[in-house]
DNA sequence: TATATTTATGAAAACGGTTTCAAGCCATTG
DNA sequence: CAATGGCTTGAAACCGTTTTCATAAATATA
């Protein structure tokens, strides 16, 4: 398949200097004189030279590559978070490698393993159930980045949203629209941030004097047919309710079909709240209020950090904010 | 940052044994003394020994490393056959790099290099505008694998779907429920594949002998705005009509939202029919007809294909057939 | 039993770069 | 003018593997 492949000693015979010489023009490392640095840019031209990245990841120690491990590709804000971290490696000298923990334990570790194994720069973690310790470890040996994860001992090296606020956030603008049967669809419990959003939910509810009615309270699973299931069970159950908030947009996609299946309007009888403010939202009919969190500059901002991380900069991670995206799904109770 | 790796040597020493049959026992490369074969093994865990991919694929020839290039990261389908190349690849021991070429050649050719640059050991390219012989040329450099594109003198090495099928039977669905004024809404004009959909949606008309008319086409983007932007033009045209092919669910759904907000009924004024069959489109209300490309599935048999193409087997990529998801966006013209 | 073949093993040579080190050159300085 | 210092440069060592090659041991063959 491959023909003989041009080396850099090729280009050092070709412009006549020696290797190091066009090691250090390629990479501009040390002065070298201008007319052979002209020679050996000549000859790479007239060559085609291409340089191995295997071999200089080799001999410099830098393997220019960073591992990315995202959960349940298909997952929309894992999705987007990792679609920003690419976008932020494109046109820089890294690039980035994937590999997908689906929120299993021992996937995840073989992931990392497998991208240690590849001598990666720097690893960014979005999401997963990795424990504290195993992470302080990896820390100990990569940069290390963790989007959509809260670890004390690495508090500067997490980005993540506030998903207590999140559903105390959503649950309160409902409440301020006058709602006080409100149906919570929750994700999967065993996630954090599952378990945040609910929080926040409860919160807002007894801040507002409203009693808890946990038959209001459907656990998800993060996507549309727990989501109908949700509003069926709930209807079954002979609950009134005016108002739904659900855990993602997903879910709140699955409701607004229950909803639409039962001849419940949006929004003059039932209100509807998502979260992820996924592309499609605005397009639902009605268009669907959300509560956007910036995934993809988080992404962005990640992919950020790990560059500046490699460069030994100081970073501050941002702490992102979250806004409602109100659309046309959410209406005062009347 | 990293502490003094454990390299082969060092396994080597701790097993009395030399690099070479350490580098045997590892990969399985020729027989070795049981008792040897042990203590290396016992070394490489009692070490943590973790094999550096650089150096084995300076010095074996092999990256384990397949270049995937997508489109414009974000975009329903090219993710989709992303996913699902990654997806395949996981558990494998190859693993992927992604670059974007973001539909723009030079962008494109910039991330080829950039993959060639790392020694992959084959390309997947899905999408994209590269010419066709530059794709010749790199398919003589490495095994390549076409997604979403049908190029002569590969066309073995291309797995496509019928754009023209898709356009042909998606409007002739529509016919045959007894339509005849119907809108389509292009993709974007540049890509091939929105030619043969919009090829396919008149050699059904012309079969039916309904006459074109081409205020009932309009140019649009494969999003959402577009979806919107088209009837809404339509309807200033002042255009009657009772179906909506959309090149895309995503321009189907903007559509969608365009005709609620004209106060037009869905399915029982205008049918709707998107192509993608996207997770959200069974959630859209009502529920979305749209033609099915089995995107994950194909992204996942080009992944099959290359590590085929890899063990030198040969290959025989499917051709994939699409199917329409009927749903309720779409009923009998009355 | 002597010879031919096979098998397991280690030493050393790749793989294609980067980087250290020392030397050579030139200009500056006292 | 000799000595000092700064630049540019090439030779060689190194990065951590795989693989070739030769050797030594073990087995099969005559």
């Amino acid at each position: 398949m491959d023909p003989k492949k041009i080396t850099i000693q090729d280009i050092a015979d070709y412009a006549n200097v020696s290797k190091s010489t066009v090691s250090r023009v390629l990479n501009n490392t040390t002065p070298v004189n201008d007319k052979k640095r002209e020679a050996v840019l000549r000859a790479v031209k007239d060559l085609d030279f291409e340089p191995n990245s295997l071999a200089s990841g080799l001999a410099g120690g830098n393997s220019m590559i960073i591992g990315v491990q995202t959960q349940k590709i298909g997952s929309p804000f894992y999705d987007l978070v990792t679609r920003g971290v690419i976008h932020c490696l494109t046109d820089t000298r890294y690039s980035p490698i994937l590999v997908d923990g689906v929120w299993d334990k021992e996937i995840e570790l073989r992931g990392i393993d497998t991208l240690l194994r590849r001598q990666i720069d720097g690893l960014i973690i979005i999401g997963g159930d990795i424990e504290k310790e195993h992470l302080l470890r990896l820390a100990a040996k990569k940069p290390l980045l963790l989007v959509g994860r809260e670890v004390e001992g690495l508090q500067d090296r997490c980005l993540y949203v506030d998903n207590f606020d999140i559903g105390y956030q959503a649950t309160k603008f409902l409440i301020e629209l006058g709602h006080r049967k409100i149906v919570h669809i929750t994700g999967i419990k065993a996630h954090q941030d599952s378990v945040r959003r609910l929080n926040g939910y409860l919160h807002a509810l007894k801040e507002a004097n409203i009693p808890y009615d946990e038959d209001l309270v459907y656990e998800g699973a993060f996507d549309g047919p727990s989501g109908v299931k949700a509003i069926d069970t709930v209807i079954s159950r002979g609950k009134k309710f005016t108002a739904v908030f659900a855990a993602n947009d997903m879910s709140a996609f699955g409701a607004r079909l229950a909803l639409y299946r039962h001849g419940i309007d949006v929004p003059s009888e039932v209100s509807l709240i998502g979260i992820d403010d996924q592309t499609e939202a605005p397009y639902m009919t009605p268009p669907m209020t959300s509560v956007r969190q910036p995934a993809f500059k988080m992404g962005v901002a990640a992919g950020n950090a790990m560059l500046d991380l490699l460069m030994n900069k100081e970073i501050d991670l941002p702490k992102p904010s979250v806004q409602i995206s109100v659309r046309e799904s959410t209406a005062k109770a009347e």
